[in-house]
DNA sequence: GATGTCACG
DNA sequence: ACGTACGTGACATCT
């Protein structure tokens, strides 16, 4: 039979290291109640690591009981002198003893002793035939209990290095010595931590020596007559009643009367019905997450469900929710496998493809007025547009709610979101579909089927729940004006998708690769050997090792070879200027000649997928492939426009974009007066910039470095601008950089008020928002690290404006479909790019098409300054510029 | 899976 | 004193 394993954890010890394993991080872990939570959190972290390394089969936390013990009535001063504990750690202490008894675990404390005495009793007291026992302490005092069967493990750094100290660890570290003298040698040296005073003038080194020669404190007593006289002789006779009560002191009680069953710790599992709803008051979400995933497949409620056989009208009462499933993230490739909708009274499954044949279904599904409610609406919409017909009235996303409520906490499957909401009857998809290689539809049917009920469920007992957040944050509007119509618009767009020639990329591939082969050779030949170009590692040795040019700048992991670093090296050496084309021309060819080749489908055309609930500011984001990246800015990789076609010969590539839109969202948001007056009077805002930064007088004067600076220093007035940024950009020193933005400041006192204003709100609410009160958490903005609070600072600066500018082309492109439909325009919209839209259009309807988007894009929101759009079109997307 | 680099707004 | 511009995604390399 194995050897039980019994683990002993110093409750308190712990707890205290794992307060200032986190405490530069103490400001940004507090749940939503205000309480600190990273003493709990490291505790946790510390647990489990100790958990999953020793997996003992019995388990015990043991706690000091209170400020008075059997030592304190020995000596009033035992444990003096320490600081106050900081009320941020004693508030979390009821909640690591909650932790505890969610983690399935026992604790015991026992009045006038401290939680050392209960551990060293109990691992003297157990079988020793049976158990090998483990302690966990933060207090090097326990090594004294290391044994042959009982190891000591201290926490030393952090929340994951431990040190374990075993008889034969304690002889190594203190120079030969027994745990047991370690309690010799706190009698004679003392503990300052303990304020257990010890001899005078003996320390760690001379107590060793004097142990090592008489064993003990009673031993040395018992030959101190044939000791040499000596300052330390003397010290120790004087001292003698304090050795004695030190070392009393520093011993730890294996025989204090506790009343615990060894048996009774036997060690079951978590108690996931305590966990789940503790994880969620703390707000631990990643662990909430581990628990989905690493969770035994836990037992859960049967759910009743009827698999359909036959499709009939009266399955689709009332409001519904739907759910389609598809085993990976490209819906619009990937095989619908199963359906599931219903409500509380009643849930459907079906994986059969008749379903989407029945008449019941389809006109169910092209019912606007019968309500559906749903997790991620655009994955549902394109899939079933390809399999049977777009569904109409989804008037709920559980998904884009969630981003909405909290952009952090999405790009989980149902159940994260279900579980941060509270609600746990389901699991993850990684637990019923595995991850990787093995992920697939699970053994049992059954339980597939049970799994998308579930689903079902989940979406039925989140939606009002939802709702009544989003009414609660005031995003109510922003929800069903904005997100959820959007959704569909952006579903229709990528179903359309943009027609790609595949031809033309193939040319440029044959080009591309051609240069590419000259220029490394090349390389080559100017380096003196071979070697991986694409490496930065490889490319780090010959340049700076090699070659031995000048390190300018160092990444975590070596030399770095970005482009700025580059750049100042060109002069010094002609491989520099040969490296930097080959990256230009390796980027275009790999990631946007190959990578479009490899996404273009069978109808001539790719189709990326818009990912509404990623970003922390309300933009999109553009997937597989990326449409909101092709070059643009260097003619060599513009090229790659040319290959973006319309899906007809006569029709043409429109594209309009905002000007200026960010800088016009802050003269609104700050309603600075100067620089609403530039904007309103149409001037370049740049070159007017420049002349208020600059001093200059008439706008004819104006260099176009002068311009290009000012420029710069709008896009950091738009980052939440920082002296070292801009000057690391304009390639000027700090100060002049300072100096720049002080005049700015001076200049513009609006902005800096606003600034100074989104800031401190967002100290003050924890949060940031947008015209539409989009809302971002910076729980980071009260940190006592600088870099982090400066960041969040920063951060709460910029995205009401990024986000602001989002809410604006959301608007538009709302206003845009609707209208492209009324005016009933053949005229589609394909592309989204941030402050651009890009559609195909026949090129007889031009003219219309133009002067709709302007009206529509212009006018989309009534801002304190004009909003204005530049356009352009042609037979590419290259020649819309 | 993390890291470095580079494409876009 | 601290060491940065804001927001993204894809590719290649290397661990």
């Amino acid at each position: 039979m194995p050897k039980n394993k019994l683990l002993l954890v110093d409750g308190n010890s712990v707890a205290f290291r794992a307060f200032f394993a986190l405490h530069n991080s103490l400001e940004r872990f507090k749940n939503a109640n205000g309480l600190h939570t990273n003493a709990i959190y490291a505790f946790h972290t510390m647990f489990e690591n100790v958990m999953a390394k020793e997996q003992p089969t019995h388990v015990l936390v043991a706690f000091d009981a209170g400020k008075t013990t059997f030592r304190t009535a020995m000596y009033e001063d035992y444990k003096g002198g320490r600081s106050k504990t900081p009320g941020e750690f004693k508030e979390q202490m009821p909640y690591i003893r909650e932790l505890i008894n969610a983690l399935g675990v026992q604790y015991y404390e026992l009045d006038n002793y401290e939680a050392d005495d209960i551990i060293g009793t109990l691992a003297n007291k157990v079988d020793k035939e049976l158990f090998d026992v483990v302690v966990l302490s933060g207090d090097r005092d326990l090594t004294q209990l290391a044994t042959e069967h009982v190891k000591v493990d201290i926490t030393v750094k952090g929340v994951s290095e431990i040190e374990s100290y075993t008889p034969a660890h304690v002889a190594e570290k203190y120079d030969g010595l027994t745990p047991l003298q370690i309690i010799d040698m706190k009698g004679l040296a003392g503990d300052a931590s303990d304020n257990i005073p010890g001899v005078t003038k003996i320390g760690e080194k001379t107590a060793i020596k004097l142990l090592k020669e008489y064993g003990s404190v009673e031993g040395i007593y018992e030959h101190i007559d044939e000791m040499k006289k000596s300052k330390m002789k003397e010290n120790l006779i004087n001292d003698r009643e304090i050795a004695f009560l030190s070392k009393q002191l520093a011993t730890i009680d294996v025989d204090a009367p506790i009343e615990v069953d060894v048996d009774k710790l036997k060690y079951e599992g978590k108690d996931l019905e305590k966990l789940v709803p503790f994880y969620q008051e703390m707000n631990f979400n990643s662990f909430l997450d581990k628990l989905q995933i690493t969770a035994e497949p836990v037992e859960m409620e049967d759910i009743l469900f009827s698999v359909v056989e036959e499709v009939t009208e009266d399955m689709f009462q009332g409001d519904t929710a739907l759910y389609v499933e598809m085993m990976g993230d490209n819906y619009h490739l990937e095989d619908i496998v199963g359906v599931a909708w219903g409500n509380q009274e009643k849930i459907y499954v079906s994986n059969r493809e008749e379903l989407f044949e029945s008449p019941a279904f389809t006109d169910w599904l092209k019912d606007e007025k019968r309500k559906k409610f749903v997790y991620d609406a655009k994955r549902t919409y394109v899939a079933l547009n390809r399999y049977t017909t777009a569904p109409k009235g989804i008037a709920f996303d559980v998904l884009l709610a969630a981003y909405l409520l909290d952009t952090n906490d999405t790009n989980n499957d149902i159940a994260g979101v279900a579980a941060h909401y509270g609600y746990d009857a389901i699991q993850s998809d990684e637990a019923i579909y595995g991850k990787g290689a093995k992920k697939g539809l699970p053994a049992d049917e059954e339980d597939f089927f049970a799994h998308l009920a579930r689903k079902v469920a989940a979406i039925t007992n989140l939606t009002p729940k939802l709702t009544e957040e989003l009414a609660a944050k005031n995003q109510t509007a922003l929800f069903e004006e904005m997100e959820l119509p959007l959704s569909m618009i952006l579903a229709e767009m990528e179903i359309t998708g943009i027609k790609v020639d595949a031809s033309r990329l193939h040319q440029m591939k044959g080009e591309f690769a051609q240069r590419l082969h000259e220029i490394e050779e090349k390389i080559y030949a100017e380096a003196g050997e071979n070697f991986n170009l694409n490496s930065p590692k490889q490319l780090g040795v010959i340049l700076f090792e090699k070659m031995g040019l000048p390190v300018i700048k160092k990444t975590k992991t070596g030399y770095s070879t970005a482009v700025d670093v580059l750049e100042q090296l060109k002069e010094q050496a002609p491989i520099v200027e040969d490296i930097l084309t080959y990256r230009q021309i390796a980027k275009i060819q790999s990631t946007y000649v190959e990578g479009l080749l490899k996404v273009i489908q069978g109808d001539g055309k790719v189709h990326t997928r818009y990912v509404q609930t990623l970003t922390q500011t309300g933009r999109l984001s553009s997937v597989d492939p990326n449409l909101q990246n092709i070059p643009i800015r260097l003619e060599e990789g513009r090229k790659i426009r040319e290959a973006f076609v319309p899906r007809e010969t006569d029709w043409v590539i429109y594209s309009s974009d905002y000007s200026q839109i960010e800088l016009r969202v802050l003269a609104h948001i700050s309603d600075d007066t100067h620089l609403k007056e530039a904007f309103i009077e149409g001037q370049d805002i740049h070159s007017s910039t420049a002349m208020r930064v600059f001093g200059i007088e008439k706008a004819e004067d104006v260099t176009p470095n002068m311009r290009r600076q000012a420029k710069a220093v709008n896009f950091g007035i738009v980052y939440g601008i920082s002296d070292y940024g801009l000057s690391q950009n304009l390639g000027i020193t700090r100060k002049a950089a300072q100096q720049y933005i002080d005049t700015y400041f001076e200049k513009y006192p609006g902005v800096k008020t606003y600034m100074e204003d989104v800031v401190r709100e967002a100290k003050d609410k924890g949060y940031v928002e947008t015209l539409y009160h989009r809302r971002r958490y910076l729980p980071d903005i009260n940190s006592r690290n600088f870099n982090i609070r400066t960041f969040a600072e920063r951060t709460a600066i910029n995205t009401p404006i990024q986000g602001s500018a989002a809410d604006i082309l959301k608007i538009a492109m709302i206003d845009l479909a609707k209208r492209l439909k009324e005016e009933k325009l053949a005229a589609t919209m394909l592309l989204q790019v941030h402050d651009e839209l890009v559609f195909e259009v026949p090129e007889s309807e031009l003219p219309r098409l133009d002067a709709l988007v302007k009206e529509v894009m212009e006018q989309a929101v009534a801002l304190h300054v004009p909003l204005l759009t530049d356009s352009n079109w042609g037979k590419t997307w290259y020649d819309a510029k």
